[in-house]
DNA sequence: CTGAAAGCGCTTACAG
DNA sequence: CTGAAAGCGCTTACAG
């Protein structure tokens, strides 16, 4: 197999400071990347240590040190002014490897992303989480999960992550893992005091509830059923339970379908109809199984109701669009970056928690 | 503002070949992380350093370092073997910064995900190269992709990657900076030499064709408008306007929309029907436009033809299914990792290209 | 107000 | 077959 395009030479180690006109010698070991393809295109790339910045400013490396990491008060501004010109001519970024192994623990917060079913949101999410940290000085980079939690270890003990969060609760052996590795965890059970019940149970009586105002006596939970974890049907299907308590209903009828034709249609199949309002685990659960009533020919709203979760683009173009729960996916991240920031010793005195303001969409389909 | 559970303390450095009986002392300097929440719960973390294993093993670090590195077949057995069972018995793990820093260049390579619309398929791709990376002692982190490019720098001169890969073409901002890193970086365009044409001119002339054979005898491609970027668009777009130059068809009427009720109605309300064949986006675009074309009373397929792309899960569950495009996404991510690996100097004899075979799913919609 | 020195954990010539 | 030593780029007491 011949690959094309490799778009970068090797690194060359080289003075970075231009006008002193001079190279450092190379390293005399060989560098380890040594794919070198079409080099004469590219200038070589030039990366600028602190030494290179101490040299330019005509200082020391401890001084480059204290003043572009915020202990420089005590310098001569004409000092610092120096050290963050020459700094930001060179390019200077500081080698985290350096920090690192100076410092202990590096300025990186990992993700740790579930092999569960997200919505597009997952982006957006942690694209705010991203930005929100990088103004901290705090780099945010994403790991999926696998089954094991062996490249978690690699992750958490070899880069010294400064903490390591996610939206989902971790699993034991992943607390047990970080426990022991001295890593500071968050996830949305730590995420706010204030939340002393899982959200999933408001969730699913949020959506139960309004179910039972439209008038359906009888309910039912549908989960999501696919290869991947289900951290949160389990606190949905709770909520149900408590709304039909409440309300003197029978207990709600559990089913499980994947997004699939024929999963959809034995669903509805299953379920005693007509009269029933189903509660959805995600828009997903929701359009599959409303395309399954239509099929059967059940009217929807009338004889069988379904509501979703998550406020997705495409339940708003189902027939008819989906009845649904909406959150802002923002808020979420923000409370999760709060609590981070807070764990991690920074000022958050100017982030108030914000409300995630979970609020039903009604619809066409109940 | 208070938070609660703070999952972890912050780790104590200290010696941890138990067997030895003392404890190194902690570092004078107070630790960077000083939060301690509940330290009584936990144990203390213990993180071996090669330093640990040489002195259990009772060889020089210098000996341990060769051995786990796979550069033991000059080392007598028995030492090798005292060695690696040192390491697993303190589960040690190599500190990433420090091998960093000794070799110039980390075991990380990172994943730039772009802010562009992306099935759930994105998680499912990344997860096989998580893995097959880890097989290869590099680990795969990701990194959303933000506005500016500052981000990436901090990531790319900080972390020393071994490489960085993107499933989508890098922008021009993004291969300068990559470049003058001096980081090697792989996008599909360097993925395989085989692929000359833009594999999404491709997909467009399949879907295109597809629907002319169908009968269809005016096209029309379907644009996603939303807020992020569309890196496939203008490619899928191109292969429809070949098909129809081929087949003496009229240009393609070109349409955007978001996944939106009003957008879709005003699209279908665009088109020039009965007659059509309209090639989407992707499955979202034709989900949103059949119900919109359903709802002003046009017959599917008879009247108005789609077809989407991506073989999406909901694909199946619209009404009728639609017609789409699959294709396997392990393939295209193993095609990207194959190309990293070749790159970086690994050898990827027994890494035959995998075929994507983008493939009809001829349903219900055309 | 500033710098010399030690040390973080690793790898790699090199010497034996 | 194995180890002593240097060095990667940074930060932090400490001394002046």
């Amino acid at each position: 197999m011949k690959m094309s395009r490799v778009m970068q030479c090797a690194p060359e180690r080289r003075r970075a400071d231009v006008n002193a006109g001079w190279y450092r010698a190379l390293p005399s070991r060989k560098p380890h990347l040594v794919t070198r393809v079409n080099s004469a295109l590219y200038a070589e790339p030039v990366i600028a240590t602190s030494e290179d910045v101490a040299r330019r400013a005509g200082v020391s490396r401890a001084t480059v040190s204290q003043i572009l990491n915020g202990r420089g008060q005590r310098f001569a501004v004409e000092t610092r002014e120096r050290v963050t010109q020459a700094a930001s001519e060179l390019e200077y970024q500081p080698s985290a490897a350096g920090r690192t192994l100076a410092k202990g623990s590096s300025d990186i917060v990992i993700a740790v992303i579930p092999y569960t079913t997200f919505g597009g949101n997952l982006q957006d999410i942690f694209q705010t989480a991203t930005e929100e940290l990088a103004t901290r000085g705090l780099t945010l980079l994403l790991h999926l999960a696998t089954d094991s939690t062996a490249p978690l270890d690699r992750v958490v003990t070899g880069m010294k992550p400064r903490a390591v969060i996610s939206l989902t609760p971790f699993s034991r052996a992943e607390l047990d893992l970080l426990k022991s590795r001295g890593v500071l965890a968050f996830d949305p059970q730590s995420a706010s005091s204030k939340v002393r019940t899982d959200p999933n149970v408001d969730i699913g009586a949020l959506q139960a509830r309004y179910l039972v105002d439209r008038g359906y006596e009888s309910l039912v939970f549908a989960h999501l059923q696919d290869a991947r974890l289900d951290p949160f049907g389990e606190g949905r299907e709770e909520g149900v339970r408590r709304v039909c308590t409440e309300h003197g209903l029978p207990e709600p009828m559990i089913i499980r379908l994947g997004i699939d034709p024929d999963d959809a249609l034995a669903a509805i199949d299953s379920i005693k109809l007509p009269g029933a309002g189903v509660v959805c685990y995600n828009d997903d659960v929701a359009t599959a199984l409303l395309s399954a009533a239509t099929i059967r020919g059940w009217k929807v709203p009338d004889e069988v109701g379904f509501i979703g979760m998550d406020h997705t683009p495409l339940s708003a173009v189902t027939l008819p669009p989906l009845s649904t729960v909406g959150y802002d996916q923002r808020a979420a991240a923000y409370n999760l970056i709060t609590a981070a920031l807070h764990g991690l010793g920074e000022s958050v005195d100017d982030r108030e928690p914000m409300d995630v303001k979970f609020a039903l969409v009604p619809r066409g389909t109940a």
